[in-house]
DNA sequence: CGCTAGATTTGGATCGTTTTAAAAACCAGG
DNA sequence: CCTGGTTTTTAAAACGATCCAAATCTAGCG
């Protein structure tokens, strides 16, 4: 393959066309397969361009086009196996497009997110994809992100105000439907009294699979409490720490609809250590079907995002964007999926 | 900020230096820095950079410096949590760096691995850092990266010949003396009768930690059956299913080191079906130190490699490569830290 | 053999930035 | 006003590939 260029420069298509007697235009259109050039001439200057181990230099031929071949990803935090998920998915349909995918994570923080998106942006990405911090600002994204390069917005909304003349392509869960379809579940199995637990009223997903719950109970005629809706981190250990909340005072609810799986799998561990058995004695469901949920015990009914799903879907909505830069901005609500396993059991009484 | 370019044409360093009325070269010295410029023309251009809402080309710079401000990542699953941590670990020291992280995903085949070589190569990163697939050949690997593009290989070796001018750097962790912590520490806890469980001979990692297990089980002068070496997928599901290997005939064990956490956790479900407690009638002992470990009951003891910390590691590494590209290539083997928890208990007898 | 249509090939400018060597501007001292 | 030494600024040539218009070549035809 690559001969005898251990230590020398770099090779060029200056260097094949030199080699085969031709000159670089020739060689620059045998590289895009153009059919203007002679099936002899190709053919030599293919072999040569294997021997000599050429590898082509995209940023030069973007350059001189105009074009981009990479797709920006920023997520809040590449660690949590929903959004690993969801980048695997993205790069799935970057891949087959030819693209390459660059990669950064905010931490959660708008600071860093504004300076990820800075140095993304200067290596001329053709699109972004966005996971918005919590608390991540319109104004400053766009600003970040300018007005050239295609949006897209995943999974949160931007907070502040939306400028009117920026339009972005967006793709959100269908929170509210799902936490609907979780409480209405429950109902169905017989339950009255049913909490609300975990997650953080800042993020808009929380804000939006807390009206769900609220509307599905008043749509059953079913009070819900205050002390019902139990505030906490969206981390196992915090929710487990949190259970004891939905005991405290008052009738004690005999199921919970919960943030999301991380936080039902805490409010599990948090029951058993009360000494109630999670899925016979306190129904629960979460929210994502991370790969777990189907295997702890009780397996966890939950709601399925597909996140991977989501990935290649975003990124199919930006490179569609990139092909019709000037369509009607497109905000899309993904559907979930109730998948209902054993913690979603009936009451004792 | 960025003002009045909502369709023109993207701003540039020429623009800038025409509405300043300097030349293009002084531009471009403002923007990186140069103490040679007078206080007041920076000034000036600062404000029109802002003003016009310059964004900076580094690929166009780039190319020019013949330098190069990413680095490519591939991975053989980036859903894999253990990877999704190792990537964010790394995407945190390149970022720091100032560069950009090129993702790609090989899903553990080895012919996605060379296309997403292939393609990554082209838009001309610093360095490479692969955790190569299965199987994945040290030849075709070379051939696809080329010689004048660092490479640090993580977690796995790769098979096939080794060409003894191509030296490239490694970062694995220290699967041997972790399998042997983890049966020295059963024998102590008074077991003699001690499996390996899971994993597939195919991969280096799992060799590596049965010889570990051996040579410990040799020292503590104890006997390894045949049939106590079981094999299967490194998945959850087919360890449940394989775990009455452990008990179809001859002396059965008292406890099982296991080639990872998701084989442990498959190995403790199975153990249940059986109506053996994990934890207290058979102790185990995983690798990884998956987040779920500390979680699940009995409490998983394991050997906890920091996938977060090795990607920050691996990023350092491979920076430092590119400070010294001539420097001796680094094999480094990171400890792994055995975390003793609840599931490996003392024998019953 | 001249001429033309069609097939191939090519010189040179260009993308946006950096660099180098040299020009210009400035300043103080004579 | 000139000289020599600092600062500042700049023209023009890169980097590697592409594109356009124009040049060259080929074969066919009268």
């Amino acid at each position: 393959m690559h001969s005898n260029t251990p230590l020398g420069r770099k090779v060029t298509v200056r260097d094949i066309a030199a080699a085969c007697g031709v000159s670089r235009a020739t060689v620059s259109l045998v590289l895009r397969g153009s059919p203007l050039v002679n099936k002899d001439t190709r053919a030599r200057v293919e072999a040569e361009l294997r021997r000599q181990g050429y590898v082509y230099n995209r940023a030069a031929a973007n350059l001189r086009r105009r074009t981009s071949s990479s797709i920006a990803l920023v997520v809040n935090e590449l660690a949590n196996p929903f959004f690993a998920e969801f980048a695997a998915g993205v790069d799935d349909v970057v891949g087959e497009a030819g693209m390459v995918t660059l990669l950064g994570s905010s931490s959660e923080s708008p600071q860093r997110e504004q300076a990820v998106l800075g140095s993304l942006i200067e290596h001329g990405p053709g699109g972004i994809i966005l996971s918005p911090a919590e608390g991540s600002d319109a104004g400053q994204v766009l600003a970040a992100v300018g007005a050239r390069t295609p949006l897209l917005v995943f999974n949160r909304e931007l907070s502040g105000e939306q400028p009117e003349y920026a339009h972005w392509d967006s793709l959100a869960l269908d929170n509210q439907q799902g936490a609907r379809e979780a409480t209405a579940h429950l109902v169905a199995q017989g339950h009255r009294r049913i909490a609300f637990f975990g997650g953080h009223g800042g993020s808009s997903s929380c804000r939006q699979r807390r009206a769900g719950y609220r509307t599905a109970m008043q749509t059953a005629g079913l009070e819900v409490l205050p002390q019902w809706e139990v505030e906490c981190l969206p981390t196992r250990l915090d929710a487990a720490r949190c259970a004891e909340a939905l005991f405290a005072n008052g009738p004690v609810p005999t199921a919970a609809v919960c943030y999301n799986d991380a936080v039902a799998l805490g409010l599990m561990h948090g029951l058993a250590e009360r000494g109630l058995a999670p899925g016979r004695e306190f129904a629960l469901t979460g929210f994502d079907d991370i790969a777990e949920a189907a295997l702890t015990t009780p397996s966890l009914t939950t709601l399925a995002a597909a996140p991977r799903a989501r990935g290649r879907q975003a990124a199919q909505m930006l490179l569609e964007r990139l092909r019709a830069p000037e369509a009607e901005a497109r905000r899309i609500v993904a559907p979930v999926r109730l998948v209902i396993r054993a913690s979603s059991c009936a009451p004792l009484a």
